[in-house]
DNA sequence: CGGTATCCGGTCGGATACTG
DNA sequence: CAGTATCCGACCGGATACCG
């Protein structure tokens, strides 16, 4: 970390950062392949919209694959790709950490704190 | 990644994530200790608005330390807690993936691609 | 020195309706 | 089925001025 250049946090982040993508990518990263409904039903919340620019985001970022079925009806299948499997290190450590934070935050103030988180 | 509740990595992401949080934890975790106004000189083009939120939302979750003293001129320096310095496997990794994610990048597309990031 | 207070523009994301 | 298009409110972050 006594390396200069903290960009990269900001690079990484860019890319992981965004309200579903952390969501998207724990779905595809345990399933392979999805298509787009499938992950509109695994992610009862999101809207078509933002599935479909955090999607656009993680192609972009070479993070997921799009692949078009040209049929009718339509078919899409997403994946992660090779590049995207990069990211395994990445997001592990984070979940790990989040995952022990709130089992922390647990032990400090007992479990019912979802409203109090909340207001924050 | 196969394990349920992947709420964790939103979790780290709320703490880390902000504009300026990592910049700060960076400087904060190679210094040990750092008064408000070296922060600010070492990330020139925060504002002081800014510096204060996203340290008090760095304090709020226990990773970073704020210790006044009662004087005049004030003093107030900052510090990475021990808890905070629990993030670091969480913040090199994605250091290293983002710095190699941008060397990737350039031997892809070149070197002067500054441009073409920002309008993205 | 180390902040608040206030204002304000831009972006993010949600709701809804429409389409090939 | 897998998207666009449009509208709109909320919030994030910057600029500036003031304060103990």
């Amino acid at each position: 970390m006594n390396d200069e250049c903290n960009g990269g946090i900001e690079t990484a982040l860019d890319i992981i950062v965004g309200k579903w993508k952390p969501v998207i990518l724990f779905h595809l990263m345990s399933n392979d392949t999805l298509r787009f409904s499938e992950l509109q039903r695994a992610i009862p919340k999101i809207t078509k919209k933002m599935l479909t620019a955090q999607l656009r985001e993680l192609e972009y970022h070479n993070i997921v694959n799009r692949k078009v079925y040209a049929q009718i009806p339509p078919k899409v299948e997403y994946s992660i790709t090779e590049y995207g499997k990069g990211l395994k290190p990445v997001l592990l450590p984070m979940h790990k950490w989040g995952y022990q934070h709130l089992q922390h935050l647990d032990q400090l103030y007992g479990d019912n704190r979802e409203s109090e988180l909340k207001v924050k």
